[in-house]
DNA sequence: CGTGTTTGACCTGCGC
DNA sequence: GCGCAGGTCAAACACG
């Protein structure tokens, strides 16, 4: 089964994941005055074994393993090609490696671009043959984060965007370096609070 | 002038 | 081997 987690609203418990414009501001009402802005986190699906996002938030023993997304009747993200043959990804198939690793998010916003905090930059758009909507890449623009994430509309219903990340950032989000903190352990970062710490401002 | 976007071309892998 | 499709590159362009 697909690992498609319950509607979500404003992703405060994914530290540096899709949210949406305005979260710069960063705090708990600025999630609530997003949904104004048509944004709703519907489904998060895993789409690659290993870790989750450093930034996840979640111990990589609660992800589970491989996920079928082609299960996933509204989101058939990597089935997008797998009619005739599978992930049929061009030539640049890396390997699988921490950097490697995919989640894919359903929102159901109005716009294309959501906010994660991260600074992106758009390098490709393509159209996909099962989709009318042409698919949009873009890549971390921070130096060294080689974190990429692809941003389409769902082919069954427009009003909501697909967007699969491929990676995972080795730096902060500038927007949400106010309220996570990093386990020293793992070097992981964690959502510590909804709120700006005292005098962060 | 610097930064980001657009867009066509190119590259690579897979199915037939 | 060929054609198709997805992903990336890079030059041109737009905007602040």
């Amino acid at each position: 089964m697909a690992a498609v987690g319950a509607p979500l609203h404003g992703p405060a418990n994914m530290a540096s994941y899709p949210s949406h414009a305005g979260q710069g501001g960063g705090s708990c009402d600025d999630f609530e005055s997003d949904q104004s802005a048509a944004f709703d986190l519907s489904d998060y699906i895993l789409l690659d074994e290993g870790v989750a996002p450093a930034s996840f938030g979640q111990p990589e023993t609660a992800v589970p393993p491989t996920v079928d997304v082609g299960q996933t009747s509204e989101t058939n993200l990597a089935a997008s090609g797998s009619g005739g043959g599978g992930t049929r990804r061009g030539g640049v198939e890396r390997p699988r490696t921490a950097e490697g690793s995919r989640i894919a998010f359903r929102t159901r916003s109005e716009v294309e671009i959501l906010d994660d905090g991260f600074k992106w930059r758009k390098y490709g758009k393509k159209s996909v043959k099962n989709s009318p909507n042409p698919r949009n890449y873009y890549r971390c623009s921070t130096e060294g984060c080689s974190v990429k994430k692809r941003v389409e509309r769902d082919k069954e219903d427009p009003s909501y965007v697909i967007t699969t990340y491929e990676g995972t950032h080795n730096h902060m989000s500038p927007s949400l370096v106010y309220y996570t903190t990093q386990d020293s352990a793992s070097g992981r970062f964690y959502v510590a609070g909804c709120e700006l710490p005292p005098g962060s401002s």
